[in-house]
DNA sequence: CCTTAGTCCTGCATGC
DNA sequence: TGCATGCAGGACTAAG
């Protein structure tokens, strides 16, 4: 469910609330959630005073006192202020501050993970930088040789962090590239084009507050407005935006893939580097 | 280094 | 209505 920008949305509205909040007690009714044993992760961080909420790439980084804590909703979490009765069946962790409030995780699928991290270690040491920035994403981008497919390296977490399904296929579409094209094979102007929609549409997406295709909500437990404004994800046979050609879908890398057979051909035939 | 398949899970849409 | 199948925004692991 959640990339780069609906993650940033619930940052966003998490941390004018949480900053300042003491953890009074933590529930845990799905252990799995937590890395590591829930004895650890209780003893570390109920009592302790949050003094901010960040985001890198997919995570939200919560930090406590002298220690951090993550949380990747993966599928289907949500980091809620508030929670439905229908919700409660899918609570996993709730966070009681002192002050009267509750973080709740819900998760239906049960793949997030909240993970508290050692003193002293490197956060996220395998992320990629953020791709927020044309220049930081073009720098990324030409220094790729691979033959896998431009869409798989566009969902390496390594390479970049924060992209996901949604945003990679939109991007791909707006640069007019094949997903499937073996990124090696990727002229450097398509390169550059690329390193300009990605962070386009990111940013776009922050300020609709994410896209919500079915489970994805903001803190606020309001849905994002995102989704009205995707040109290729989830619209297989509709009209291409562009030319009207039905977009497609194909598999790739085991994720579904969506495009314009006639704005993003395999070869491309246009450009001669 | 790379790809593929399997795993973790539940719920919803679709087709018979 | 019931039942089987396929599909889902992510990421890790094993095997070849």
């Amino acid at each position: 469910m959640p990339e780069l920008p609906e993650v940033e949305t619930v940052v966003r509205g998490l941390e004018p609330v949480l900053k300042g909040k003491t953890i009074q007690k933590i529930a845990i009714s799905w252990s799995r959630t937590i890395t590591g044993e829930d004895a650890v992760f209780l003893r570390a961080l109920e009592g302790g005073q949050v003094s901010h909420v960040s985001r890198r790439g997919k995570y939200i980084c919560i930090y406590c006192m002298d220690r951090v804590f993550t949380v990747h909703l993966r599928m289907t979490g949500k980091l809620l202020l508030r929670i439905e009765e229908k919700e409660r069946k899918h609570l996993r962790v709730e966070f009681v501050f002192k002050e009267g409030l509750s973080l709740y995780f819900v998760d239906t699928r049960k793949f997030g993970r909240i993970q508290l991290w050692p003193k002293g270690v490197t956060l996220l040491p395998d992320l990629g930088p953020e791709p927020l920035e044309a220049k930081t994403v073009l720098r990324v981008l030409r220094a790729v040789e691979s033959r896998r497919a431009i869409k798989t390296v566009l969902l390496d977490q390594k390479v970049l962090a924060g992209v996901g399904n949604i945003y990679a296929d939109e991007a791909l579409f707006l640069a007019g590239i094949h997903p499937a094209t073996p990124a090696v094979e990727v002229p450097l102007s398509k390169r550059a084009l690329l390193s300009k929609k990605i962070p386009l549409i990111l940013n776009e997406s922050i300020k609709n507050k994410g896209t919500t295709i079915s489970d994805y909500r903001t803190s606020e437990g309001t849905e994002g407005g995102n989704q009205f404004f995707l040109k290729v994800y989830g619209r297989k046979g509709e009209p291409c935006p562009k030319c009207r050609t039905p977009v497609e879908r194909t598999v790739i890398n085991q994720r579904s893939s969506h495009f314009c057979p006639s704005c993003q051909k395999p070869v491309d035939n246009k450009s001669i580097n």
